[in-house]
DNA sequence: CGTTGAATTGATACTGGTCAATTCTAGTGG
DNA sequence: CCACTAGAATTGACCAGTATCAATTCAACG
């Protein structure tokens, strides 16, 4: 699974906000193993496979899917630097990993985890905190995906994506790593209803594409507004 | 927000299989504490409230609920019997709880949990799995939101719950305790969407319902198909 | 019984899906 | 440096699955 290749546009993203005593209990896990190298589109673990191993992504993004058999997909987050990969807690992955850009990883045995849960209580609170996170905000997509439209659905991305995106200096402006296959799957719409949408957004004058994978927000009030989050959405926004 | 009174018909569910050794640390957060009574549709604690207490239901069915200003809704879980309500770690709760049945439930305050927490690895370590077979449940719901049809999303519904709810002896039929109303924000539907879907249900043999709020599974194995987890659903079932 | 909210049913509208064609973009090799 | 290619993205025409709106029907309860 694993290969050595540069690879794409190196993603980077800001260093969320960790409690530091949990923070140093994570890097113990992670500490000393090599890291690994994987280019776009590789797998890095299957739904249903026993699950072996955890893996800290070091650098680029990472997609997490859900297949049905006849092939319908939903991409159910994405990983960014300094995140884990691999829930604890499991017998086998409930969702598959997959590089949506070239990747750089860390991994340790699934045993050795384990064992670290079963003597460290502040690695354990930390992955409580954590996973309650991922939880959270599981939920928030689970609002989105029963009850917003299309538009509402699109505008809520843009906003989480540019927020967790590294922006190289300008604040309103990020290189999109994913396809818009990746956003349809994450937003249960198609690319076709993607395509149409965020020219929508452009022509309400929310944000501009200069290029297909370069966004920028232009508006971040009334992108929010659209987003639904908030009552008083403008009336003319249909 | 607690009052005392007699409630809607007992909903019995049966008790989850837990590892014993964090049973037992869980049931050290309530035990001592009075169980107290909520009649159908009041709230247990408000989306965005300040999150003082912890809640293990005793009895009876609780919704978890999101909603969005202009008022429409996302029931993104429900709460059976020996589970916890109330995320830890978090300052607010980042969803409302509501009795959908009479219930009773035990309380205990956040900060006494959190010193649980600081002290006991072993109840740590349960708190750890509970969230990621939350978590986990959350992600299957992602798939049936973003990627299933309304007769799937039913039938995946209907199976899911049976399992969940108790049978009086009756191991194919259940008394549903959710209006209609709280499937279909389950389900991301109208009302009318799940009362059209499931007379289709009806009409292919797979369940029945001798009166509104009482399910028999007919054919588990057609249900199953139904639900689109496997390949092979049989073609005439559109 | 009569009342009230839940559930069902029907008629119609519309969002977003499907299918097909075209354009764009980033590589690749001459 | 410039075609050529393959996949990504866009666009258009049309259609299907659900939503919406409105009217009954049903069931529980006083």
């Amino acid at each position: 699974v694993i290969a050595l290749q540069e690879f794409a546009p190196p993603i980077r993203v800001p260093t969320p906000v960790f409690a530091a005593a949990g923070l140093e209990s994570v890097r113990r896990i992670f500490v000393d193993q090599p890291v690994e190298t994987l280019e776009a589109n590789q797998l890095v673990f299957f739904e249903g496979d026993p699950a072996r191993h955890v893996y800290q992504l070091v650098e680029g993004v990472v997609r997490l899917c859900r297949l049905m058999p006849d092939g319908r997909r939903a991409v159910i987050g994405f990983v960014f630097p300094t995140q884990m990969l691999g829930i604890p807690s499991h017998k086998s992955y409930p969702h598959s990993a997959e590089a949506v850009t070239g990747i750089r990883l860390r991994r340790s045995r699934r045993t050795q985890l384990d064992q670290l849960i079963a003597e460290d209580l502040t690695l354990t609170q930390k992955l409580l905190a954590m996973v309650c996170e991922e939880l959270s905000a599981a939920q928030e997509q689970l609002l989105l995906l029963g009850r917003k439209t299309a538009q509402e659905r699109l505008a809520t991305f843009l906003i989480w994506l540019t927020e967790k995106l590294d922006h190289n200096g300008h604040p309103n402006e990020v290189v999109l790593p994913l396809t818009r296959q990746d956003i349809a799957d994450h937003l249960g719409v198609t690319v076709e209803t993607v395509s149409r949408t965020i020219k929508k957004l452009k022509q309400f004058g929310a944000i501009s594409l200069p290029e297909p994978n370069r966004l920028i927000i232009e508006d971040w009030a009334l992108l929010g507004r659209l987003a639904g989050d908030t009552d008083a959405p403008p009336a003319w926004a249909s």
